[in-house]
DNA sequence: TCCAGATATAACCGACTGGTCGTATGTACG
DNA sequence: CGTACATACGACCAGTCGGTTATATCTGGA
């Protein structure tokens, strides 16, 4: 029986975001999916190649929602820091913060497949933000907007409170409104 | 040669910091301390056991300057916004956040431990707000900046980059006093 | 000076780590 | 039917993990 390349995928993006570079073991990946560990590296050519299509699969799934191509900016942003947020809160954690802090110098490939993963993440809501404040704010709006919303999964994660997440999207929507009025 | 147990628990924040819970080793602490590793186990039952002390010993350190004392509440709040985002920068990584998200229901008392953590870093913050905007709205301004600032360690982390949390002390700041305003 | 208690040590334990190897098993095509 | 190739497998590797044990060394007080 043949197992999807995405599932191995998948099921590697949970035990990252649970346990982390470090904690994730081939071992355990392989049992998840039900295959034995020498039939992963069939597949993949070491643990840190895992990290590349664990944040690739993330980056899509997180912005593949079709409000975000909305043609009013305002509801396109709106959308996307709803899909972030919901993402954030049905995980209780974001695998991306958890790769990020725990992966190191000897894992330069999945370092930057990390650093790609937030660029990314930034740019789309830089993008849609040009529109109703350009540019050069956009980007600064963008990233603090983003690392808000990774703030508040630690709440989410240490105390299982989504309260602070929900605040967050609030106030940013606003912030923004506020900003497109100056 | 006796070595300090305030040296061990600073050397294990180091790794806590940099590797997570998983992926610091009893063994990497000890030589970092010069010790072999069966000493260590004469003063912490086990790896466990040294979270809560790398905790405490964060959160004194953290909030131990006079300036929080301050009579005026906002003189407080910024000393107190700039002693934890100040420390944050120096080391690009919160140790706390990197423990929240590493501790698991295997180690309870560590998970305890982080939890405290942030709770007391949050009240610190809370008790110095509520002079200036009452006490229900301090707990939840006093979460978010808190938040506010653990997201900013991410674009640290991971670009090596400080101005995201630059402008969250600013915002912060700028925030409360606004807040007291009303 | 001698001894007791604290401190440190080397050697070791079973379990687990990322990763490899030779072989067996399916399956698609001639 | 036969064959060739991808897929999967169990067994194995050296090294590391958290933790233990029996022994050696240091240090302070009587």
């Amino acid at each position: 029986m043949k197992v999807a390349r995405e599932d191995i995928v998948k099921a590697a993006r949970e035990l990252f975001r649970q346990y982390g570079y470090a904690g994730a073991s081939m071992q355990a990946l392989a049992t998840n999916v039900g295959l034995q560990k020498a039939s992963l590296y069939m597949r993949f050519e070491n643990k840190e190649a895992l990290v590349p299509e664990v944040m690739a699969l993330t980056l899509a799934e997180t912005f593949g929602d079709p409000a975000l191509d909305n043609p009013d900016w305002r509801i396109a942003y709106a959308a996307a820091l709803q899909c972030m947020a919901s993402g954030l809160i049905e995980s209780r954690r974001c695998v991306g913060l958890h790769l990020a802090y725990g992966v190191t110098d000897e894992t330069p490939e999945a370092r930057e497949a990390v650093r790609g993963f937030f660029l990314g993440s930034r740019n789309r809501l830089k993008d849609i933000l040009a529109v109703g404040i350009g540019v050069e704010r956009a980007e600064q709006m963008a990233t603090d907007a983003l690392l808000r919303l990774e703030g508040a999964t630690l709440w989410l994660a240490s105390m299982g409170d989504a309260a602070p997440m929900e605040r967050a999207v609030t106030a940013l929507i606003a912030e923004a409104d506020a900003a497109s009025l100056e």
